[in-house]
DNA sequence: CATTTTCTAAACATAA
DNA sequence: CTTATGTTTAGAAAAT
């Protein structure tokens, strides 16, 4: 965990950086390349008067900026105890382009205590992945517009300095206005998103939780930050110990956790934020903190004014704020009633986004049709063979992607198709399911779900959800034959999932033990080689290979106790062992394993033994049988028990544990042991169905 | 907080 | 000798 937590943390942290950068870039480079065509720096050579101008208009969008923040804080009004006083609030100046950058989007955090929450159904989380992609999308949208806006302001000011008219400037500066309106409009949009997701209960604030910081941080997410996330979810706080070598958000996290060192806030993150360009850190004056230890802040006071809507009361300390909006703002009607027309306020506003959002979806789709992945390209596994499977899957397999975790494509992919979501049901039967989701209870979820998902990790490289034994026995059972060799399957893991593009070493010895460690995979050898198949009954109990067993290869000594203590054995031993070293090999562990029970049983004359030998020359014969019918045709020259089909190596007639089952059956003398080796499905001993 | 399950790394075996 | 494939174990992390 150490070795991985680390990398990953790194590499998130690189990730975000170039991530967002890189979407900027994307976004941006064309309009910037056009606006700056002539090479020069815009803003030298322009005269005082026109800086003056400038500044004015980004003075104006400050004090926009500053009024959408006081809105914001009114709007957190949610229960909030009495902080202890109020320390002087810089009115950070947040230059307007920072502001910019930092959309009001749901922030990791938040995301974070969502899912921690788990009061989302998936479905509920996958609308609020998509809520939060369009936003995120819109905003870039509004940036590169700001940007361009910007541009072209400068341009007209070089121009008009070179004697043209003002007209057009003045029409700049009315676009401008009207974007500032635009942008105030969405920013306000995003915060009524989050505020409506609290109203619905998706977004509580819990008390003994840090407090949702609510002010804008990074850019949106990327695809790494989520699996940062999906990390995060679980591991309740523990992310504090990040501090200090990754990103911002979880700094922020961290210092507005401790409560011992509030003032940290503003002293380390401004630097930060202003040597990173990326994220703007406006000092703590947004969270509603239910708790009392938040030294300051209080959604609906800065400035020293209390911020009610229509109040604008001035308070000389936070105290007196406190008693003012106890006394003025109790409850009320008058109270209610401003309540109420801020909900509907926030209602409109949704309603504005929902629109906007729908604007936009439709404006990507229009722009990126191109781009888009056919998602309804079949899978080459459904069409072919296991054999050539494993060509045209590696071949087509997306390995060739670029894998650099800073190129997500989520920013810039149209979400038209609804975004990739982290759907955890999805990928129908996939079952065991890790990081606090069980899903067993499940309602079904319709195949849309499921290609979203699909797409979605095959895209972002978040790590799926799913155990790696789950994730076998899908790719197996998704095979045309449910059999896979070990390298399809490892194809299959690439293809789906951009998660295991990666750090190949790692997941690809833990598939191999996955394998050798479940019962429920079965290797099967022919004339190729082997493969793997899938036994779905076993894999629904998830019961391991008995540790501590023997190994495989040499269990010679065990055997040739086990021989000796049961001679009968040696006929059909030989026989097998004669024709087929797998099934002998098996056939040698399994019997080790249960020495101890057989040992003790066999004077007793238990059947059981006589029915693992007639279990295995059934085997056999089955498989003899097999071949002849069927598989005769493929293969001439070879030895029809190197053919034989379904050669159930890892097949263990008895576990120590199920040993108790047949040996009391024995014991009571009413079991009919109709031995073949599915014997196990049915005479479950009671005890072990309970999980 | 204890137990169980899952993941990861590593040692080792074996065949190609 | 190297590589791919398997097996097994130990211990950490996550889930229950």
């Amino acid at each position: 965990m150490m070795q991985e937590s680390g990398t990953e943390t790194k590499s998130n942290g690189s990730a975000i950086q170039n991530g967002s950068s890189g979407g900027n870039h994307l976004l941006e480079c064309g309009s910037l390349r056009e606006g700056r065509s002539n090479g020069e720096t815009p803003a030298v050579d322009v005269g005082t008067a026109d800086l003056a101008h400038v500044q004015q208009q980004q003075q104006a969008l400050q004090v926009a900026r500053q009024l959408l923040l006081q809105q914001q804080q009114q709007q957190q009004v949610s229960g909030l105890k009495s902080p202890k006083r109020n320390d002087k609030q810089p009115a950070l100046q947040v230059p307007v382009s920072v502001a910019m950058m930092t959309p009001q989007v749901i922030t990791p955090q938040q995301m974070q205590q969502i899912l921690q929450q788990q009061v989302l159904s998936p479905q509920q989380l996958q609308v609020l992945l998509q809520q939060q992609q369009a936003l995120m999308l819109q905003q870039q949208q509004l940036q590169e517009f700001y940007k361009k806006q910007q541009e072209q302001l400068q341009l007209q000011l070089l121009q008009q300095h070179a004697g043209k008219q003002p007209k057009e400037q003045q029409q700049v500066a009315t676009q401008q206005l009207a974007f500032q309106q635009q942008l105030l409009q969405m920013q306000q949009l995003q915060q009524q998103h989050l505020l409506s997701l609290q109203r619905q209960g998706l977004l509580t604030i819990q008390p003994g939780q840090p407090a949702l910081p609510l002010q804008p941080l990074t850019q949106g997410m990327i695809p790494t930050e989520l699996q940062q996330l999906w990390k995060e979810v679980t591991s309740a706080h523990t992310t504090e110990e990040t501090t200090g070598n990754n990103h911002s958000s979880l700094d922020l996290t961290t210092t507005c956790v401790s409560s011992s060192a509030p003032s940290k806030t503003s002293l380390i993150m401004n630097p930060h934020a202003s040597t990173n360009g990326q994220l703007s850190v406006h000092t703590p004056k947004r969270e509603s903190l239910p708790h009392e230890e938040h030294p300051h802040s209080h959604p609906l006071y800065g400035h020293g004014v209390c911020k009610w809507p229509g109040c604008e009361a001035v308070c000389e300390d936070f105290q007196s704020f406190l008693k003012h909006l106890n006394s003025e703002h109790a409850l009320d009607d008058r109270s209610t009633a401003q309540c109420r027309v801020q909900m509907q306020v926030v209602q409109q506003l949704e309603l504005q986004l929902a629109k906007d959002k729908e604007r936009l979806q439709a404006m990507m789709t229009h722009l990126h049709v191109k781009s888009t992945e056919p998602k309804t390209a079949p899978q080459p596994l459904n069409l072919v063979s296991s054999v050539t499977l494993s060509k045209s899957a590696s071949e087509a397999s997306p390995q060739s992607l670029p894998h650099t975790p800073t190129t997500p494509t989520a920013p810039i992919t149209p979400v038209t198709q609804g975004p990739s979501v982290i759907t955890t049901t999805s990928m129908h039967t996939v079952g065991p399911i890790r990081r606090r989701y069980s899903d067993k209870y499940n309602v079904p979820i319709s195949s849309a779900d499921i290609a979203q998902n699909q797409e979605f990790y095959k895209n972002a490289e978040v790590r799926p959800p799913f155990t790696y034994a789950s994730l076998i026995r899908q790719a197996i059972l998704e095979s045309p034959e449910k059999q896979l060799t070990l390298n399809e399957i490892y194809n299959w893991f690439t293809r789906m999932f951009a998660y295991f593009r990666r750090n190949a070493a790692t997941w690809k010895g833990a598939i191999r033990t996955n394998l050798s460690l479940h019962k429920c995979f079965i290797r099967v050898e022919d004339e190729f080689g082997s493969f793997w198949t899938v036994d779905d009954e076993e894999f629904k109990r998830g019961r391991h290979i008995q540790r501590g067993r023997p190994r495989k290869y040499c269990p010679d000594e065990n055997f040739d106790e086990l021989v000796a203590h049961n001679p009968s054995l040696i006929k059909n031993m030989q026989t097998s062992h004669a024709y087929c070293t797998p099934l002998n090999a098996a056939l040698q562990a399994s019997m080790a394993e249960n020495s101890i029970p057989l040992y003790t049983t066999a004077s007793m004359g238990n059947p059981t033994l006589g029915n693992l030998a007639s279990a295995i020359r059934e085997e056999l014969n089955g498989a003899m049988e097999h071949t002849n019918s069927n598989e005769s045709d493929s293969s001439p020259g070879r030895s029809p028990l190197q053919a034989v089909h379904p050669v159930h190596v890892k097949e263990e007639p008895l576990d120590p544990e199920e040993a108790e089952g047949p040996l009391s059956l024995v014991t009571t003398a009413n079991h009919s042991p109709d031995f073949d080796h599915d014997r196990d499905y049915e005479d479950e001993p009671v005890n072990e169905d309970m999980e």
